[in-house]
DNA sequence: TTGTATGCGTTATCAG
DNA sequence: CTGATAACGCATACAA
């Protein structure tokens, strides 16, 4: 059955090549070519492609079966031209392979793609420079709208901040940028960092730290907010130097490396640790495993996550997740309005999404408090 | 020092408003503007912007200054119409959130940001009209070549094979068509699978099911013909009824539930699995915990996985790792050159890549063959 | 009911 | 060295 397969298939991993022939390029039907098959204007075409009340029926019904036929599409770059728009959207993530992320831009294609908008992507990979760059890039090609989550080092948005002066619509997700008013589409990053943080109280955990992106991010200090809450709320002192920042949310190994190791070499060391961020809470859970200290037997351990990978964690990973795929359809839906809207728009939104808290596994000591 | 955001932040995850102004549309500078301040034709200042040698280099230098002053770029839609080509190529693939296929984009990504390409994904969600939808979407979005990896449902590939007979760049990888002659990027997934089996034969495994991807995947043959003659060299008797079809590929969480209940179920119950695809082992795993079989233990596991959470199971997982973000860079690099070669292209090529067996961990039992 | 002319932004061809 | 004009594919105001 898989015989034949098995006999002629070549095992060393090296290239090979076959012969074939190729020539044309790929040429499209057009407008022209239909009016000059059929004998008529191009004007005649068109407004009967478009179904328009001035053609007869007759040649309506003509023009449509021959389209059909020979397999006309309209070009949709001289409609972009004609029409200023182009029916594509950008869309600015710090990185496509991040759970958190792909599931976003799902959510995002799905409504886009109901819609004929195409997405384009870019990553910024927590780079500043290179998320400018990428905004230059997509906006001159003429997008019609804007996703963007901010990279864990801009600081200056004033490009963003003119482009959206000018009109350009835009939609913010996750790291948003606070200081300009358009739509907004976040979790409540305090309340999901508060619960976590209670959670870990509640677990018997007395001495929590954090590790957190950078605090130029508004999810950032919001999360911290709500750890630091969560400790007052329940009569724990909060101890800014139990915080440690990673300046790439993560994305350098290196850095988490420091963070957790910093944490561990503390004098009064922590017995649990509140990971601020997708990218935190692999980077810990890897740490931490490399470094011996189990979980949550000897480090207690919660983190904002959204790998399905997780769920198969043993001993098993609590973690807060966040509805990604729903923010990406809510942000396609915002901008959508944005960008079909006629008049000035006056109003903008902030929605704000219920994270989840999934309490995996049973807790290190039966709880001690409350 | 974080207590201002503590203080004003709305803790009920509701819809806010604020009121803003927004009015008129994203204008774009064009070279008629520039003409018309400079009061010079539209056809120098397109000559002084490109560096033509017939322009003066006064009024070059003037025209520049005034583009770079007022922030000109050119508009890529009308370049696009001019020239007959659109700089962007699209993306098919089954699914974005999927570690495997999101490497791949970031590697095609990479590659076309350095040369001026845009990237345009779609999904399929291994939906064969899905996907047919979106290649005729792309397509008549004037795409100037497609990277595909089809979905585990696509039979009719005629829609493919014409485009490709009309002249269009494709550059299949992972899961290919052997039957279009174009550039093709995929693993030695023979050799990966007979690795990943041998190694549970050396673990002392005697009886190895497999799950797998529906055969009309080749990397499934392939995957499935590297264990059958895994087995075979070692004196292991290949039995048909050990292999289980997954008709989509692990998308749907129930087909792998009965892959896996129906081989625990068996009288000769297998003692390892090797699951043929990313999200089969994944689902192999979750299934597998759900019914409290210890992996490796009571069931010897490995699979293809590109997940970075893999590294972090507990007991550890030994994965087929396939190059991603390098079998993306070599899409999109052949891709190019078939985009930009001006000669009718004669050989195309098959990239083979080596997969990269990741043993982690101690094996269930002292290996008792060689 | 259909055809002609114009414009979207750019570059190429041809004149001047 | 610079300017006018046509063309890319399409839609539409205007003419017939």
């Amino acid at each position: 059955m898989f015989s034949s397969l098995q006999l002629d298939r070549p095992l060393p991993p090296s290239a090979f090549k076959f012969i074939t022939l190729r020539s044309m390029k790929f040429e499209a039907v057009t407008i022209k070519d239909i009016a000059k098959a059929l004998g008529l204007s191009t004007s005649t075409v068109s407004r009967a492609l478009r179904d328009s009340y001035e053609i007869s029926p007759g040649t309506k019904k003509l023009v449509l079966e021959y389209a059909e036929k020979i397999n006309y599409h309209p070009n949709p770059i001289a409609l972009s031209l004609k029409e200023r728009r182009s029916r594509s959207i950008g869309v600015i993530v710090s990185e496509i392979a991040n759970s958190f992320f792909s599931q976003t831009i799902n959510g995002i294609e799905s409504i886009a793609y109901k819609n004929g908008y195409n997405v384009i992507i870019s990553q910024s990979r927590e780079s500043a420079e290179r998320e400018l760059l990428n905004l230059q890039y997509l906006t001159s090609r003429s997008i019609d709208g804007l996703i963007v989550s901010v990279s864990a080092h801009t600081t200056d948005i004033s490009f963003l901040k003119e482009l959206h002066d000018r009109g350009m619509p835009i939609v913010f997700f996750d790291r948003i940028v606070e200081q300009i008013s358009t739509h907004k589409v976040i979790v409540d990053n305090y309340k999901g960092a508060y619960d976590a943080t209670v959670h870990l109280i509640s677990s018997g955990y007395r001495n929590i730290a954090a590790i957190s992106n950078p605090d130029i991010l508004s999810i950032a200090r919001e999360r911290l907010a709500g750890y630091q809450a969560a400790l007052k709320d329940h009569g724990l002192l909060f101890d800014a130097s139990m915080v440690r920042y990673c300046p790439n949310g993560g994305m350098l190994l290196e850095e988490v490396d420091t963070a957790i190791d910093d944490l561990l070499a503390r004098e009064q060391r922590p017995d649990a640790i509140l990971a601020c961020g997708d990218k935190l809470t692999t980077g810990a859970l890897r740490v931490l495993n490399s470094r011996g200290v189990k979980v949550p037997d000897q480090m207690g351990l919660i983190g904002f996550a959204n790998s399905d990978m997780t769920e198969l964690l043993n001993p098993p990973l609590s973690i807060i997740r966040q509805p990604a795929f729903e923010m990406g359809e809510i942000a396609m839906d915002l901008l959508l309005q944005l960008i079909e809207s006629k008049r000035p728009v006056t109003e903008f939104e902030t929605r704000i999404l219920a994270t989840e808290l999934i309490v995996r596994g049973s807790t290190r000591t039966s709880p001690t408090h409350k």
